[in-house]
RNA sequence: GGCCCCGUGGCGCAAUGGUAGCGCAGAUGACUUUUAAUCAUUUGGUUGCAGGUUCGAGUCCUGCCGGGGUCACCA
C-alpha cells in the first residue's frame, strides 16, 4: 500500500479540492490540434506572412503537455508546458478565461508535474517569447508525486543553462520514467538510439542483406564463448538456454540459400557486468557468402561511418574528450604486431603455451597458471586495447580461440579473424566462416575437450549444425558488433547503462 | 569475487567526535507581460540497516543492504 509523503499528501488533497469544484483529476477526454513546436512554427509563418507586425491574424491552437514551470503573478500567471519536442508558455490572464477555471491556477491546484490541455490563440509577450494566451484550461492528468525540478535559463547565445539536477545514478536507472522526465539529455540518447538502429538497418538491407529472426530460447547454445542463462519448458520438460549468439542459426541460413542474411536483436550472457558489460544486450550479426574477412573489414567501415553520418551529420564524433574518425580506412594490425608495439613480446618466440605464461610472467604480469596458448594472447592483446582510441582493426587470430574461423594459409596457428576497437573498447568480432564439416567437427571436439579438461559447462555438440554445413556451406564472412557500445560512442556515453533504457540492477530490497 | 569511494528532508549539497544546516521544491500571503520572476512568513530529518567504542557518533570500528569506480573474469 502507497504511503503518500508529505509533499504527496498535499497532491492527493488537492485532487480532493479539485473533484469538490467539479473539476475531473484523470478525465478520458482530450483534444490537441498542434505540438508545442508546431504551435510555435505555426505563428511564426503568421508573423512573417502578415504585412503589418502589429496585425498578425489568430492563430487558434489546442495543446496538450506536462506543466515544468508555474509563475503565478495574481491576476496573471505563466507557465510552461513541455511535450517530447520543446516547451511552450501559456499566458493566463483572469481577463481572457472564466474566473473558476483562473481559480484552479491562482489557488494552486495545478501543480508543476501536472499534464494539461490550453486552448487560445497565439501571441507575444512583451519580452518577445512565443506563447498561447489561453482562454481555456483543462487538467489532463495530476501527478502526485513531485518530479525533482530541474529550472532552465536561456542564455542570449541561445544555449540553456539547468539549475538543479536529479543525477543519482541509482535512481535514474531504476526510475528511468524520472530521468526521461526531468532529463532532456536523457530522452535525446535513447532517441539517438534509435536513429543508430534504424541507420544500421538502412545500411544493410541498401547492401542487399536480408534481416531475419531466429531462437532466443535455444535447446543448444553456441557461436561464442560465454555462459549462458538457463530456463525450462514446462509442458516440454526441456531445459532451454538463452542464446549467447546468433551465429550458428545464421549461417545455417547460408545453407539454405540466402546470399546474405543479418539480425539486430538481444544476446544474453551470464557473466560480471560491467561499464561495457550488461547481461542482455543488443547485437549486430551479418554474415555474407562469397566474401572473406577482407570484405568484412570494408564492409565494416563503411557501415560504422554511415551511421556515424546518419546520426550525427559527420565521420567524426567527440568522445570523452578525444575526437574519433570513422573515415576508412582504419588502421589495421595483425594480432602480432599490435602484441609486439604494445608488451615487446613475441608469441611467435614462445610457441609452446608454458614457454609463453613465463613470458609473460617475466614482464610482470600476474596471471593464472595453464591457460591454453591463445588464451595467453588474448590476455596480452588485452595489453594493448586501451591504445586502440581511433578505430581499429586486429587481424589474424590464434587458431585454438576461434573455433568458426577458416585458417590461414600455410600458417598453423592463424585464422582469418578480426576484431575492430574504438575508443579502447572492443566493438566488434569477424570471420571468414569456417565451412568445412570434417575440420568444424574436429574444432568443436577439441573445445569439448578443453571444456572438461577445465571443468566448465562444456556448450553441447550442436550435430545439427554440422549436418547443415555438409549440405554444403558457401564460402562467407561473418560479422558480429555489440550496438550498445557502438551508442554509447555516438552518444558520448561512458557507462552502457546510460544507453540502455532498463539496465540490470540488484533487486531493489 | 578482491580492493577503493559513496549513502544526510522530495531533489542537489553542508556539518574539527559536542545543539543536524543551506539552496531549490512545498505551504501561507502580496503582485494583470513573468521567465532561475520577486518580496515577506513558514512546514519538513530515527543521517541506508544492525551492532559496537565513547560522557557524547552523521562523523570512529564491525557486519549487512544498495550504488559507483577499479582489478579479475568475459573464443
Amino acid at each position: 500500500m502507497w504511503q503518500p509523503n508529505r509533499l504527496e499528501q498535499e497532491r492527493v488533497d488537492k485532487i480532493q479540492e479539485l473533484e469538490a469544484r467539479g473539476v475531473a483529476p484523470f478525465p478520458a477526454r482530450v483534444e490537441r490540434t498542434h505540438t508545442t513546436i508546431a504551435a510555435m512554427g505555426a505563428y511564426e509563418s503568421a508573423e512573417s506572412a502578415a504585412p503589418d507586425p502589429e496585425q498578425v491574424p489568430d492563430v487558434a491552437v489546442t495543446v496538450c503537455g506536462r506543466v515544468r514551470r508555474v509563475n503565478l503573478k495574481g491576476k496573471v500567471s505563466f507557465m510552461h508546458i513541455e511535450d517530447e519536442q520543446g516547451r511552450l508558455q501559456l499566458f493566463l490572464r483572469v481577463n481572457d478565461m472564466d474566473e473558476p477555471v483562473y481559480d484552479l491556477v491562482k489557488d494552486k491546484l495545478i501543480d508543476v508535474d501536472d499534464f494539461v490541455q490550453a486552448a487560445g490563440v497565439m501571441m507575444r509577450t512583451k519580452a518577445g517569447e512565443i506563447s498561447v494566451r489561453v482562454s481555456t484550461l483543462t487538467l489532463l492528468s495530476k501527478g502526485l508525486s513531485p518530479l525533482p525540478v530541474i529550472k532552465e535559463a536561456k542564455q542570449e547565445d541561445g544555449t540553456v543553462i539547468e539549475y538543479g539536477e536529479f543525477s543519482d545514478t541509482e535512481q535514474r536507472y531504476r526510475q528511468r520514467y524520472a530521468d526521461l522526465a526531468v532529463n532532456r539529455t536523457t530522452r535525446l540518447v535513447f532517441r539517438r538510439r534509435a536513429e543508430v538502429i534504424r541507420a544500421l538497418r538502412h545500411f544493410l538491407d541498401d547492401a542487399g542483406m536480408l534481416e531475419v529472426e531466429t531462437p532466443i530460447l535455444q535447446p543448444i547454445y553456441g557461436g561464442a564463448a560465454a555462459r549462458p542463462f538457463v530456463t525450462h519448458h514446462n509442458q516440454l520438460h526441456q531445459d532451454l538456454y538463452l542464446r549467447i549468439s546468433f551465429e550458428l542459426y545464421l549461417k545455417r541460413l547460408l545453407v539454405g540459400g540466402y546470399d546474405a542474411v543479418y539480425e539486430i536483436g538481444r544476446d544474453f550472457r551470464n557473466e560480471g557486468v560491467s561499464f561495457k558489460h550488461n547481461p542482455e544486450f543488443t547485437m549486430l550479426e551479418f554474415y555474407k557468402a562469397y566474401i572473406d574477412y577482407r570484405g568484412v573489414m570494408d564492409l565494416a567501415e563503411r557501415m560504422v561511418v554511415y551511421v556515424a553520418e546518419q546520426v550525427t551529420g559527420g565521420t567524426t564524433v567527440s568522445y570523452q574528450g578525444e575526437t574519433l574518425d570513422f573515415t576508412p580506412p582504419w588502421q589495421r594490425l595483425t594480432a602480432r604486431e599490435a602484441i609486439r608495439n604494445a608488451t615487446e613480446i613475441d608469441y611467435m618466440d614462445h610457441p609452446a603455451a608454458a614457454d609463453l605464461e613465463a613470458a609473460i610472467r617475466a614482464s610482470g604480469d600476474q596471471i593464472k597458471p595453464g591457460q591454453p596458448w591463445g588464451k595467453l594472447i588474448e590476455h596480452l592483446l588485452g595489453k594493448a586495447e586501451p591504445g586502440f582510441v581511433q578505430p581499429t582493426i586486429i587481424y589474424d587470430y590464434p587458431l585454438d580461440i576461434s573455433p568458426f574461423a577458416k585458417r590461414v594459409a600455410y600458417d598453423d596457428v592463424h585464422v582469418e579473424r578480426f576484431e575492430f576497437f574504438i575508443a579502447g573498447m572492443e566493438m566488434g568480432n569477424a570471420f571468414t566462416e569456417l565451412n568445412d564439416p570434417r575440420d568444424q567437427e574436429r574444432r568443436f571436439l577439441e573445445m569439448a575437450e578443453r571444456f572438461r579438461e577445465e571443468d566448465d559447462d562444456a556448450a553441447p555438440l550442436d550435430t545439427d549444425y554440422l549436418r547443415a554445413m555438409r549440405y554444403g556451406m558457401p564460402p562467407n564472412g561473418g560479422f558480429g558488433m555489440g550496438v550498445d557500445r557502438l551508442v554509447m560512442l555516438l552518444t558520448d556515453q561512458r557507462n552502457i547503462r546510460d544507453v540502455l533504457l532498463y539496465p540490470h540492477l540488484r533487486e531493489e530490497k
